[in-house]
DNA sequence: GTTGAGCGTT
């Protein structure tokens, strides 16, 4: 290795043995955005050693966590913080195909099977550790499944940053429109290929600077709501994800205008706690346990739930409501207004008129359905026709 | 109580 070569991974000691990787991830994201965390435990006993290494995406913010969270309070004890100096890897016993220090981990993800680690199942001991990890069993993992390729810690020089003062203020909402309707007017006026590619650089920055990701789509709330609509058009998630968040947005605070959800917020991916200067945001401690018991699993150490169900599920492939932008649905051009548009709201017309013809008649087919015909349909054609409606239609949906 | 896995071979 090179000389110098600081560690991304720090090594954590005089852990209180009912402590989680969660709490420790919550800790240590204090200092950056956590990639890894690994408790270790005895496997004769089940119980925690104590100690644990927190992996991050760079030197920098393992020293920075090692600087500012040394001697942290942790349930009682004070963790004493290093730089780890081991590799977990080849040195021990086995063959090591991890072979010296790689340049970035290939470790701490892709591992296929369950086997191996810490009994996470059932220890004898008696030491309850919380439970919260299903599916990929190693280590808490930050990042999406799906597409993009890469699956692990991108290297610094990867990491995309945003400068956030540096953002635009947005345009004001054009009179006799509301927030909702200008954004679904301004994502009619975007190409499907311009809006794969925010999702793509969203979706990259989500994974590797999710602290910034959080505070952009916290202090932008007209991008996430953007960003979710766009996902709906693109078919990347399901409708029915609205009728799941609704509720509890609705709950959360009263609509702004008369249309449906505030971006969601705090839903599934309250990742990491405020580290400074970001928006005030109630956190709790720690996700509340109100997640479904897990089936025993994983080894490692503890993955970070994955937001809820909006993943990167393709959704229905036929007989779907929603008109699937086919090619091109975003050309701005004004296109005369059909026929039946006379009976829509003065908005929805404005919202209808940046769409090219054969859409504008998709949508007037969709809107202009009467509740007998619709009711008339399955539940997830159901769902994606209230969607469009509301957001053409607003409150007289 | 204080520096980490083993499986099994493209």
């Amino acid at each position: 290795m090179a000389p110098g070569q600081a560690s991304k991974t720090i090594f954590v000691a005089n852990i209180p043995y009912d402590v989680s990787e969660e709490q420790l991830a919550n800790t240590f994201s204090e200092a950056g955005p956590v990639n890894n965390v690994e408790i270790k435990f005895d496997p004769q006993t089940g119980r925690s050693k104590g100690y644990a290494f927190v992996q991050f995406y760079d030197e920098a913010t393992a020293l920075s966590a090692v600087r500012n969270l040394q001697d942290a309070p942790v349930n009682g004890r004070n963790l004493r913080v290093e730089l780890s100096t081991d590799e977990p890897g080849p040195r021990r016993g086995g063959r090591g195909s991890r072979g010296g220090v790689p340049g970035q981990p290939g470790g701490p993800i892709g591992n296929a099977g369950g086997p191996g680690g810490p009994p996470a199942g059932g220890p004898p001991g008696g030491y309850g550790r919380p439970q919260h990890d299903d599916g990929p069993p190693r280590g808490y993992d930050q990042g999406f499944p799906g597409s993009g390729g890469r699956g692990g810690p991108p290297p610094p020089s990867q990491v995309n940053r945003v400068d956030l003062n540096a953002l635009p203020e947005g345009s004001p909402v054009p009179p006799g429109s509301n927030a909702t309707d200008s954004i679904s007017k301004t994502l009619a006026a975007v190409t499907p290929g311009q809006m794969q590619d925010v999702m793509a650089s969203m979706k990259s920055l989500i994974t590797t600077n999710p602290e910034q990701a959080r505070q952009l789509l916290t202090s932008k709330p007209q991008l996430a709501y953007a960003l979710f609509q766009a996902m709906l058009l693109m078919n990347i998630v399901d409708p029915s994800v609205l009728q799941r968040i609704q509720p509890l947005s609705a709950a959360a605070a009263p609509p702004p205008a008369s249309n449906f959800a505030p971006p969601p917020q705090q839903n599934s991916y309250s990742a990491y706690p405020p580290s400074n200067g970001g928006p005030p945001s109630n956190y709790p401690p720690y996700p509340p346990a109100n997640a479904q018991p897990p089936a025993a699993g994983g080894g490692g150490g503890y993955n970070r739930p994955p937001p809820a169900q909006v993943g990167y599920n393709p959704p229905p492939q036929s007989g779907y409501g929603a008109p699937p932008p086919q090619a091109g649905y975003g050309t701005p051009a004004p296109a005369p207004p059909a026929s039946g548009m006379a009976s829509l709201p003065p908005s929805a017309q404005q919202a209808l008129a940046t769409l090219p013809e054969d859409q504008q008649q998709m949508l007037l087919q969709v809107l202009q359905l009467t509740p007998d015909q619709i009711s008339a349909l399955d539940a997830t054609q159901k769902a994606s026709i209230m969607q469009l409606r509301q957001q053409f239609l607003g409150a007289a949906a």
